[in-house]
DNA sequence: ATAACATATGAACAGATATTCATATGAATG
DNA sequence: CATTCATATGAATATCTGTTCATATGTTAT
């Protein structure tokens, strides 16, 4: 243990950090953001909405593995879904995914 | 496999996708963000700039747990660090962090 | 030089996560 | 109502990730 004096600074820290829920529902959303396959199919719906089985293919990946993923980006708000017949339509929740996205890129170029 | 022919969408989507390296990048990112210790001491460096030992403090956390996350970080180029004699003092790299803290933050308020 | 302190690092382990497989649900169609 | 198609779900597995422990590096002071 440190005897090291930063009592000061430790307390100013302390009073102005968001409660722990707070910060893990942050976590919890970059999460979401930070698996590949989730990004691609953020991407993809950036373009247009689509069906379950299109995304599969454009990935090439079973339709399973979307499927649970989709469920992810769901559960967290980022995508909405409608049915159509037989088939279910998966679109972008709102305006943030693209912003989020955005400042993302705009960090990676800066390197 | 489906006989369903969205190829109309396929060939538009696929053509706007970023490369996969891109995406592989910006997963990666914020995949960092994607933690709780990280997203405290990201929270922390926001306040102030602060040594190791006093983040390791403020998180009831050991040294060596706070030191890995550290070197995540400046890998990731979200913070950067200066040495003082025997302490090493982190800070923020750029403005980047909140403004990406910002956004995921509008959306979980909005639900 | 040696001791004391601050931080970094590598290996090991436990817990989380993504994908696959098999199967279930639910809608349309003959 | 049985079959087919689109999607969802649960269990199993392999991989990844965060923390801990032990130890190494590097700096200061005696």
């Amino acid at each position: 243990m440190s005897e090291h004096n930063h009592n000061h600074i430790l307390e100013k820290v302390r009073n102005e950090l968001p409660t722990d829920e707070l910060i893990c529902d942050l976590a919890d959303l970059y999460k979401v953001f930070g698996d590949t396959t989730r990004m691609k199919i953020l991407f993809a719906l950036l373009e247009s909405e689509m069906c379950v089985c299109a995304i599969a293919e454009l990935l090439s990946m079973n339709q399973s593995a979307i499927s649970h993923q989709l469920k992810v980006l769901k559960n967290a708000n980022l995508v909405g879904n409608r049915r159509e017949g037989k088939t279910i339509y998966y679109f972008l929740a709102d305006d943030h995914v693209k912003t989020i996205i955005a400042q993302g890129f705009e960090h990676l170029i800066e390197e």
